[in-house]
RNA sequence: GCGCCUGUAGCUCAGUUGGAUAGAGUGUCAGUUUCCGAAACUGAAGGUCACAGGUUCGAUUCCUGUCAGGCGCGCCA
């Protein structure tokens, strides 16, 4: 409808430029926009006021100008000038009425459009380290990056949802080594856990795990595996010295092969519990990316040989750089370390290659918002591998900040203290949990209280929404009970006995919704969905209370309940797209 | 110190890319069931849009500065 308007518009721009009625002028976009205030009517221009100064004419005798030369349609019936210079039109209610017809049509796909063409996009979201269990941290991520998908979807997209897994490097080392010495201990073997190891509960239980499975075959004596340690920071040491030092010390003990079984019994029972978590949570995935496959594939060394050969890369004490200054970074940065090792950032250089090379129309990233100083210096490396960085988008979702009561709760994966999205959707439920997460826009800060989420977790908006739906299939299971039935096709005919000002707002209500689809998907801002279900859930309660839907006049029950029908499709979209049920019953 | 983000009702947050009288939830107060589900509805109260300038027909929105908070600034990931 926005657009009928708008070409309507700027038809009657171009005729009064050749009549010589407007001064010749570059057209601007013209944009035509929802009106908030009913009495303004349903759309409104403002085209008269962005005209006047590059017109030299009052914005009113512009406005003037354009409603006398549109032709007549059917579909509006009033068109005002309004305030400083707005152009306010009124669709005809037959019109409006439509929309009923329209999405029953539809059905599920009601809200689609075509404005994505089937372009590609990549959507690489949560990607957290496979080095203990997911927690509430990630599920803003997660809710978030899947509605963005959906959305994208519903856009005429074409998603490809991706994880990427930092199955190498030092963090996974870490995590292998103190799977070995919680193994130790299993062992009946005495030691003092490193500081900086992961001390997390799931690790006793894959040592234990491990144990189960290999009886002592990485058994080795704890005296042995300490010798020659430096101390660790509470013995006035260095904990980052002491634990390289310990792992370097479980690769030589165990040898390769042995080390490399400890680390993959870490690897693949953590990322196992990482998936079936997600799935649990309603976010899945077309892929799970490794990147040990990068480096053993030898793409990271090609990458950086590639680089090297573009003369991006300098050698300064022992170590290889990248030149990201060159590109607006604020400093070079180390792609090889002077032991040899490639960074997480060379490995990271090499997989936005790859996505390139696989022909993504545009990739995505959605990270945490404490990684936002890591952007230039891939665009950069993107840049200096002569890729356009604009197919880059990096979406930032600000960490929700955990509270129990008026309590911030610290959160640190190291030292096990953290509560788990595992625990989060068993306490308040997958669909509280998804429709929170999602109902704040990302950028923002977010305050998630615990208590608030479990004790009350009946105030939570979503079940709002899930209410209107429920309410609606009540509506029609008394109906059956009264022995009646819902005629569609008959509702239909009648939809011209939708008059009443609660109506003409749920009609409005239910024709925005493809306008919120788009305008969601294209600013990656699912919140907006979720705020329109409430805005939509609203105008049915109200709706609801003020009206009978199973009453004696035929033709106007069939009409209301056509629209309630309408109503309960048009949640069920919405709900879906952020990954939240619509129960019939609650 | 530098960079990015944020500052809107008591609290949690929206605000249609610069538009008309700044909104919702929650909390507080006052009401609504012989009626399809009261997990609902109606009404009231609640604001110097952090502060000060600037840009223009018009600013919560854009620019500059100040103040306050968050995050980032490693041969970690």
């Amino acid at each position: 409808m926005k657009d009928r308007l708008k070409s309507i518009i700027e038809h009657s721009l171009t005729a009064l430029i050749e009549q010589g009625k407007l001064p010749p002028l570059d057209l601007p976009e013209v944009k035509v926009e929802r009106t908030k205030d009913k009495s303004h009517g349903d759309f409104a221009c403002n085209i008269a006021m962005v005209l006047a100064r590059s017109a030299k004419m009052n914005p009113r005798q512009i406005a003037s100008l354009l409603v006398d030369s549109f032709s007549d349609v059917d579909f509006i019936t009033a068109v005002e000038i309004a305030g400083p210079g707005f152009i306010n039109f009124t669709l005809s209610s037959d019109t409006t009425q439509q929309i009923v017809k329209e999405v029953l049509d539809k059905a599920d796909q009601f809200g689609r459009s075509t404005i994505g063409q089937g372009k590609s996009v990549q959507v690489e979201f949560v990607s957290a380290n496979p080095t203990g269990p997911l927690h509430v941290g990630h599920g803003r991520g997660a809710a978030f990056g899947s509605a963005v998908s959906s959305l994208l979807k519903e856009a005429g997209f074409s998603v490809h949802r991706e994880y990427y897994v930092n199955d190498a490097g030092r963090q996974m080392d870490i995590l292998a080594t103190s799977v070995w010495l919680r193994y130790l201990e299993a062992c009946g073997q005495q030691l003092v856990f490193p500081s900086n190891g992961y001390r997390g509960a799931y690790v006793f239980d894959i040592a234990a795990q491990l144990k189960n499975e290999f009886g002592d075959k990485f058994v080795k004596s704890v005296g042995d595996v300490f010798t020659d340690i430096p101390d660790d920071e509470p013995q006035g040491g260095d904990k980052e010295l002491h634990i390289d030092a310990l792992i370097a010390k479980a690769n030589t003990l165990l040898g390769e092969a042995a080390y490399r079984e400890v680390f993959n019994a870490g690897l693949t029972s953590i990322l196992s519990d990482i998936r079936a978590d997600l799935s649990d949570f309603g976010s899945d995935y077309d892929e799970w990316f490794s990147e040990r496959s990068l480096m053993e594939s030898g793409v990271v060394d090609q990458v950086i040989e590639q680089l090297k050969q573009a003369d991006m890369l300098y050698q300064e004490q022992g170590a290889w750089w990248f030149k990201s200054t060159e590109f607006g970074d604020e400093k070079d940065r180390v792609v090889v370390r002077d032991n040899g090792q490639t960074t997480y950032f060379a490995s990271d250089i090499a997989y936005h290659l790859n996505k390139y090379q696989r022909g993504f129309d545009t990739v995505i990233d959605v990270w945490g918002s404490d990684h936002h100083g890591y952007i230039p210096r891939v665009k950069a490396s993107l840049a200096a591998m002569q890729q356009d960085t604009e197919r880059l988008k990096v979406l930032l979702v600000q960490f929700a900040v955990l509270y129990r009561g008026s309590e911030k709760v610290a959160m640190s994966t190291r030292s096990g203290e953290f509560v788990t999205l595992r625990e989060l959707r068993e306490e308040v439920g997958r669909d509280a949990a998804r429709f929170f997460y999602v109902l704040r826009s990302a950028d923002q800060h977010m305050d998630f209280d615990l208590e608030l989420a479990k004790s009350q977790s009946n105030d939570n908006p979503v079940y709002y929404v899930q209410y209107a739906h429920a309410r609606v299939c009540s509506v029609f299971r008394q109906l059956t009970e009264r022995g009646m039935s819902w005629d569609k096709a008959a509702g239909e005919a009648e939809l011209n006995k939708l008059v009443a000002s609660h109506e003409q707002d749920l009609l409005t209500m239910l024709a925005r919704y493809p306008e919120v689809i788009e305008s969601a998907a294209t600013n990656y801002t699912p919140h907006l969905v979720a705020h329109y279900l409430m805005d939509l859930a609203r105008d049915f309660h109200t709706y609801y209370n003020a009206h009978q839907f199973i009453i004696d006049d035929v033709a106007l029950s069939q009409a209301r309940l056509t629209l309630i029908a309408a109503v309960r499709q048009v949640i069920t979209n919405g709900l879906t797209v952020l990954g939240v049920s619509a129960p019939e019953v609650m």
